[in-house]
DNA sequence: TTTTAAAATGCAAGCCTTTACATTTCTGCA
DNA sequence: TGCAGAAATGTAAAGGCTTGCATTTTAAAA
């Protein structure tokens, strides 16, 4: 049968070309270094053999893979796409590739996939938020795998980061929403448990409410995970509670989005009778009814910078340095002054 | 320096635990052919040592990697987003890990995937569509990994496919739009060029178009990447021109809402003054305003099929069998009858 | 106890590529 | 034409793991 015939290797487009092993090798990896003649054979013994490299014994030689690993809390929204695609296009430009994995947010999966990522080789490793157990920065050091985080900023962490402050973003907009006449505040939070920045966040607000003088209790917060319906469920429970908020302020724009959904379901009217905030600013908040005024985050410029980075780190050996992002406070149609 | 420190390999852990490379072999892959005190002492050796198994040296060795490709188009949007996460999920539970790769919808970085993940070792690749050249097919078939195509469905491919019949979807919608009264219609299409499944929903509305007599110039069609934006200024192309239609069908949901954006931008209610449908049913679509009347696709359902039929071929050798799902019509709020 | 089969373990080959080093072939110049 | 040095190519080891087969240990049966 013809599927049975063994896969071509390195030793048939050699044996094929009437060349060595190490002239085809060369010919894939430094052309320059063989002559016209030898490459145009080597290449059409490639061709006419179907030819295509074994990455694993390729790593095993070489001792090093060109991949960069992504770890992130899920793909099932956009949050996280933007910033990739733009981490991803960067790192093709120096030569590497991305490999990425998904967590759901759980801290185990999160360890399963650095282990997984760092067996299949990745020469270094993107993660989002500082998080996570010392053992798990204790392997990769033993490995040999740089890490570093993005999506966050904690100028007290010396574990490099290219990301913003999460606190101050929040707090920023939380003074203004104050400042609009709002006291009673909400918030639909991510689990702060294994979240830094979903605690960063929360933090920033109560800076703020500290700040203006008023009480942490007149700030409701409930924690969900994050999804459409999950925020809608969340805003139909805060505003079936005794004490109404007069702003809402949402983990993310995903929450905001589902917020914003049940709000229409309720005939509540946003941003008159109540106001809802967003944070990341990723397509979906312009999109939303009324489009969805939220802290913009330098996805693109985060994703970018971090691959700049660590392809800096992998190929000429600068190390990764902290770099702080900025955010930005994006007005839109969900945030109103206090009706007196 | 600590970081100096050589990987530790099987060998480290078979010397540490006192055991043979073979044994700590073993131990990691079949743990019941390992008596319980010799288990003990190799894991409690990993643990000290850090140790974390060479992919490559393995897949070299075994010959498999337990892995399978998902090459998809794009990742920016939530369109593949509920398939893969169901096929992964799937996948797992037979002891599978999936890679992604995405391809912007440009055929030559399609190909650099399929190559870099059967490179890779893949044992066996899922695909997003029918087209491509027959080379690919060579190739694969050369090196043995078999190919799965999804999210479409031809009955006269010999290649094995997971997928519903696009073609008759978009014919079931229009048909009913036209009962509707609609005779002037429009299409925000994606390129037909390298995409067999944007094709199939043209012709699917061109054939309502036939049944109920419509002559095709009155279908507009418009193509143009996937994404909001794209849809949006689609539909003010559109909309822009002499003959306007009353029903304005989108590739899918993604444009359809970009449309339903510069419509209230533009002033044009939705759907008073025109309708418009999508095509996915993903989240997005219940969340648009007004929530968007769209062709509901099993992308959960086809993900776990699409799994569920690659681990049994891996794993006992079962063939892959063509599988056709069913869509349907989803009404919501964009979509009403002509008015008279 | 002894015998025997089963279970556990060890040995060593093989998987495919890269690369340091050795060797051969060119090239340009005296 | 001959030679030095550069360019091209070849040789062979190394890299970490799995697995067929051989050997040892253990448990069960006699």
């Amino acid at each position: 049968m013809n599927s049975k015939r063994a896969i071509p290797t390195l030793h048939d487009v050699a044996t094929t070309a009437g060349v060595s092993t190490a002239t085809v090798s060369r010919c894939l990896n430094f052309p320059d270094r063989v002559s016209p003649r030898t490459k145009d054979k080597v290449l059409a013994a490639i061709e006419a053999l179907g030819y295509s490299p074994n990455f694993g014994a390729r790593a095993m030689a070489a001792r090093r893979t060109n991949t960069i690993g992504a770890i992130i809390p899920t793909m099932e929204n956009a949050i996280f796409a933007r910033g990739l695609q733009a981490f991803q296009e960067e790192l093709r430009l120096h030569g590497f590739t991305m490999l990425v994995a998904s967590t759901s947010y759980k801290p185990e999966i999160e360890e399963e996939q650095i282990r997984s990522l760092v067996s299949r080789g990745a020469d270094a490793l993107l993660l989002i938020g500082h998080d996570r157990r010392p053992e798990i920065y204790d392997f990769l050091e033993t490995q040999g795998v740089p890490a570093l985080v993005t999506w966050a900023f904690d100028a007290a962490s010396h574990r490099p980061s290219v990301g913003f402050d999460n606190q101050r973003a929040m707090q920023e907009m939380a003074t203004e929403v104050i400042k609009l006449g709002h006291k009673k505040l909400a918030l639909i939070s991510a689990e702060t448990a294994n979240n830094d920045r979903a605690l960063a966040r929360r933090t920033g607000i109560y800076q703020a409410m500290e700040d203006a003088g008023l009480p942490p209790h007149d700030l409701q917060v409930v924690e969900t995970s994050y999804g459409i319906v999950e925020g809608a469920n969340a805003f139909g429970e805060i505003m079936g509670r005794g004490q109404k908020p007069t702003a809402v302020f949402c983990g993310n724009d995903v929450l905001a989005v589902g917020a914003l959904r049940r709000a229409r379901e309720m005939g509540i009217s946003v941003p008159q009778d109540v106001s809802v905030i967003g944070f990341d600013d990723i397509e979906l908040a312009q999109v939303a009814y009324p489009p969805l005024t939220t802290i913009h985050v330098p996805h693109r410029e985060m994703g970018q910078k971090a691959a700049r980075a660590l392809s800096r780190l992998l190929l000429e050996g600068i190390p990764l340095e902290p770099t702080l992002l900025k955010t930005t406070l994006v007005y839109r149609n969900t945030l109103a002054p206090i009706n007196f």
